[in-house]
DNA sequence: ATACAAGAGTTTGTATACACGAAAATCGAA
DNA sequence: TTCGATTTTCGTGTATACAAACTCTTGTAT
């Protein structure tokens, strides 16, 4: 593995895991110690970053990790609906139905056994697969590379949200309904259960923000 | 400006205006000497590159600019009708009226002085000049951002389609329309004007097509 | 005491040199 | 003649050294 991507994944992960907040200044030489890489992939990683709006160049001042708060969750939220139901459409369209057939079964089996907390990690992973096999059905990389560069804004903002069990089992089943009607092959329909899934979850962020774990 | 920021803005112009077409190898060397610039920004501004997709790092031959061709203009529309219509819908709700009223009526004299060659240009400016009004209005950063990173490779792809005097006349309509919903301040309006505006476009592009001017 | 300017220190931006790896070409053997 | 291995060459990946720019501090003058 080239250092340029080891210090692009270390970073990413910190920033992901808000063990750099937002605010943090990335001082070149600082990081470059701290990964054991020199400063020219460093400075490559800072790039990709910066591309990917995880941090913003900040003139004279070297980059900084960009902030992020549940301010964005709407702005956030209004492009994840736009790009995931044009996704789910599309994969509706052109998805194999048993490959979103075997997805909903899962679903439904997490749902029943989704009390022990540990259940949690599993169940992400699962969410993490549907979202993989809508993309591979839509098979469009320009839709693709537009939702990795949102989803990673997506995992910044779960650590400000509190998913409670209930909410869980709830997300399943709907997840379950998002990959029937893909199954079912039916666009229409499968845009609606993404948009449901997508408003709940929304709807759940809101009511249960965390009072003011700011901004930092 | 920084010497890698030189470097990028020449070689995405020159992407983008085909000059260099799809498959063109991009040595360091050889594009530093081009360039006028080092090694080390230059690779700087190929990472942008590939961040944005115009370029795809190949392992162990460098960077080539990538394939694009007509048969990208699905997927391409698939995504552009997700983040314009949502845009659309967020600037009915919250832009300025007065500002797409006066967009709406330029459009209507552009419609009207759309002859000569000359003025088609000044119309693609006019068009930018609204996209930009919309995502102002929009205000979604992410949103934003997306849009951005969509518009590089329609550039790229203008260069395949022709735009006949007919057709930009019917356009410049479909553009006043979208402005008009806008102003009035109905999110549906304006979706469905988008929505309208954007099939008769990629209409056009696929039946007039051009016939084999190929992925070079 | 406050404001402005000058200087020092730190940090980024750029260039160049070196090392590692991959691909191609050539030579040898079957 | 063809296949394979070895060597050579080209290009990327990385490190380090140097230069330029910005910021912060300090000193002086009003």
């Amino acid at each position: 593995m080239k250092a340029s991507d080891k210090a692009y994944a270390a970073l990413r992960r910190d920033i992901v895991s808000w063990a750099l907040p937002p605010g943090t200044v990335l001082g070149e030489v600082e990081q470059a110690e701290r990964l054991g890489v020199s400063r020219t992939p460093l400075r490559e990683a800072l790039s990709r970053l910066a591309a990917d709006g995880l941090a913003v160049a900040q003139r004279g001042r070297g980059v900084v990790v960009s902030d992020v708060s549940l301010d964005h969750v709407d702005d956030l939220f209004s492009l994840r609906r736009a790009l995931e139901v044009e996704a789910a459409r599309s994969a509706a369209r052109a998805g194999d139905a048993a490959v979103f057939e075997d997805l909903a079964a899962e679903f439904d089996a997490a749902s029943a056994a989704l009390d022990a907390p540990a259940e949690r990690d599993a169940y992400y992973a699962l969410a993490g697969g549907l979202d993989a096999a809508i993309e591979a059905a839509a098979s469009n990389p320009y839709l693709a590379q537009a939702l990795h560069g949102l989803r990673v804004h997506l995992a910044r903002l779960r650590r400000l949200s509190h998913d409670a069990p209930d909410r869980l089992r709830e997300s399943a089943r709907e997840h379950a309904q998002i990959a029937r009607a893909i199954a079912t092959g039916d666009p229409g329909l499968a845009a609606a259960a993404t948009m449901l899934h997508l408003h709940n979850s929304l709807d759940h962020i809101r009511s249960h923000a965390l009072p003011k774990e700011a901004t930092a």
